[in-house]
DNA sequence: TGTACATCAGTGAACGCGCGTTCACTGATGTAC
DNA sequence: TGTACATCAGTGAACGCGCGTTCACTGATGTAC
């Protein structure tokens, strides 16, 4: 409650939650501190009283788009079980959902040219999203043999860049690219071409 | 010559290649037309008798990008020459040296947002630049036994969005990421391991 | 070779606008007694 | 339960600024004769 009235409750979040949508509508670029306010039904100097700046605002969209990334993800994971391969596989699937189910927070997150050390907890909230991605390769690697196998910082970074150029190529309208292919299927059939690479898949289909 | 005086002799590119300066150092959304035409040396309003707005200019500094880019890849292509892995393992090359060597161009293509179909020249060269890559993909898929062949269509989005997504994650400052790895060895680790699981490069490393 | 003239690229002043940011303020809320 | 008061979230007016876009203009260039 408390939503009607002189104070409003909760503006911050309600101006972060502003954000993410004018960042979905409008792009990272595409939107005026003035215009978050007005989205919040507030003053544009009310803004101050909360965040520094365009620029602040739009580095805590991107730290709460981190935080969920990296529970999404390690819930996918979920420990390396069933098997490590699952639970590999569900985290790159996760990878993909989050983008897809939170446009805006990827967008702050990827796109928005917010320096990730602006931001003491914004750097911390990233740095607790890479490290799940890279356990989850970590995991994965102990079944290559050891002379086959890529440092598994390697191993994430390519299944990171995979998914996201598939997310900015294909899984938007992006540069007017028509994809060819489901995003998710374009994905998943990716990733396992490369898995096989690794011999972590038999070669066979 | 004709570069002092009243009139400016090639303003139009003079403001392309603005763009793309401006582009580089600012990013795509992080400059005005006020500024482009000031880096030409040149009134706001000249811009006028020459493109019809700000948009417009970046849609052209996109379109010179991909005729840039499809010639590149088709050089490196080389009509398959000598053999179509050698070929296609040189045209993944040639994509992160575009994106290294006209990171103007690159983010004006790629990261701009503007639609590809916001005009006929650019749609044409952005097909252009991906037909020479699709074709790379077919003319290398002919290697694998039909059976187990996905879609060159479906081969080149593999490529394509690993490719991007090292440019974009690693290859630059980025999100603050520190690559682990030079983008060069990172991407040409990830396209080996992914021809190995299409089973293009033998099992063993 | 020289002169008159058409063309049109770029000028500069003007406009209305919305921006980010500041400031003294107001009034809702919650707490002490 | 009621009253006085401290806190502080949000207001609204104000500022200087640079923006995109228009317009009548100016003057450099090139061509016809």
């Amino acid at each position: 409650m408390a939503k009607a009235g002189y104070h409003h409750g909760n503006l911050r979040q309600a101006l972060v939650d502003a954000t993410l949508t004018l960042i979905t509508e409008k792009g990272p670029q595409g939107f005026t501190l003035s215009e978050a306010a007005k989205a919040a039904g507030v003053t544009p100097a009310a803004v101050y009283r909360h965040f520094a700046g365009r620029e602040d605002l739009i580095a805590e969209a991107a730290r709460q788009g981190y935080e969920i990334f990296a529970s999404l993800m390690e819930y996918a994971y979920n420990d390396g079980k069933p098997t490590a391969l699952a639970a590999f596989e569900a985290t790159g699937r996760a990878y993909l959902a989050f983008a897809r189910r939170y446009p805006g927070h990827y967008m702050a997150m990827f796109e928005s040219g917010v320096a990730l050390n602006s931001n003491p907890a914004l750097a911390a909230a990233a740095m607790r999203a890479r490290g799940v991605l890279e356990q989850a390769a970590a995991k994965l690697s102990e079944h290559i043999p050891p002379e086959k196998r890529p440092p598994p910082s390697m191993f994430s970074a390519h299944i990171w860049a995979m998914s996201h150029g598939v997310v900015e190529l294909f899984a938007r309208g992006g540069p007017g690219l028509r994809s060819p292919f489901p995003p998710e299927e374009l994905l998943e059939a990716g990733i396992g071409i490369y898995l096989r690479g690794l011999g972590l898949l038999p070669p066979d289909s």
